[in-house]
DNA sequence: ACCTATTTATAATC
DNA sequence: TGATTATAAATAGGT
């Protein structure tokens, strides 16, 4: 709702989707606050960011909203969980300690360790994994050299344009010493744009091991 | 926000109040989930209105978030509630909360989202990770292939044998109808064999695109 | 964190 | 309720 309308989807970029949040989430906090006075309602809110830190709104106690709330889902749910709040916060530890061994499993074996047990079919789910997350790791690397290149690039010509005003002022001055000789072979604007753009183009070698790829192999330049 | 500015506090006209919830509450919603796709965050909302009317959203298990919920809130609270193993569990609880945070982070990470902060000698680190366990999935798949194949191997020399004890067992009865034709070109062992070795020679190519490696890519082996 | 051009949400009205 | 519309709010992209 500005500048640009946006889709409704995960926003990649992790600081835009900080900032995104930090500002959604104010709003949407304010506007629960609002219903629940405006229209007299009882309105409990909880968010967990991605990075798992917990905002939480309720209009009156968190407490006896949940406990409304379970009471009403309860009619519908299979009432094979005699789940108080008790026993709820007992089994949280547990759920969480789940979660930990379960995305610690993950990450083992996408480091390609405890794979015994999978079948091949696991594997083959495993290795395209792997493989979208090493292109995209890549993808993201070029990136990162190409603007680093660009941005050397266009220092090495600032201080190249700095250094032959600087020749010109010592010159105009007279003072032409020995000691400035270094300046004699300065750097042209042009050498460096050309040695930039060799450090640029990143020759890649296809018969090199995977490992030392240099992250362009595979890569298109953007 | 609108015709005109409004003063938040609870509407008067029993009407309009409902009107107006009806109004946010949908603004409200739609925020919310607009807020969890966006910023990937658990969100779970739950409104009564004052007609005692319950609805609710949540991004993924409304249970789930609940519970996360309370262990956090947990910390917080006095400790009305001076059971040892519960503070102990409560002292973890940071810790525990702040592992599945990272792991998930790494997770996502191999998986090739949330690139952006990273440096390109942090990029090249996580390519090794990627590249390691890509190629050690690559070599337990192929392990558990050949095993399957020399399974099959073995599987199909039975058969075979049985097959011939069968065959001789059927002429020796001296019952050779022409039902049995099927056996006359029953497979030799060596035919089945040869088969089983060339299906399990395995050689992949190094300069192949990785995607495709291992040229098993679209079997099931199981 | 602050600034605006835009997009959204919505209060009043029909 | 539902649609309309003028206006208040929220906010995406920059700085």
């Amino acid at each position: 709702m500005a500048r640009e309308k946006i889709q409704i989807r995960k926003i990649d970029n992790t600081t835009a989707r900080q900032v995104t949040f930090s500002k959604r989430r104010r709003g949407l906090f304010k506007k629960a606050e609002e219903l629940s006075i405006l229209c007299d309602a009882e309105v409990a809110l909880i968010v967990f960011s991605s990075t798992g830190r917990l905002f939480h709104f309720s209009s009156s106690s968190m407490k006896e909203i949940i406990k409304r709330h379970s009471m009403h889902s309860k009619n519908l749910q299979k009432s094979d969980q005699p789940t108080l709040d008790l026993n709820m916060e007992d089994s949280n530890y547990a759920s969480l300690s789940k979660q930990v061994a379960e995305t610690s499993l993950q990450l083992r074996q996408m480091r390609g360790e405890d794979l015994e047990g999978l079948t091949v079919e696991e594997l083959q789910l495993l290795e395209k994994k792997l493989e979208g997350g090493l292109h995209r790791v890549l993808d993201m690397k070029e990136a990162k050299i190409m603007e680093q290149i660009s941005d050397l690039r266009k220092k090495g010509l600032d201080l190249v344009e700095e250094n032959t005003r600087l020749r010109h002022q010592v010159s105009g001055v007279g003072i032409n010493h020995s000691e400035n000789a270094l300046a004699e072979d300065g750097l042209s604007a042009e050498s460096v744009m050309t040695a930039s753009q060799s450090g640029g183009s990143l020759d890649y070698d296809d018969s090199s091991d995977t490992s030392l790829k240099l992250g362009l192999a595979c890569c298109s330049w953007k």
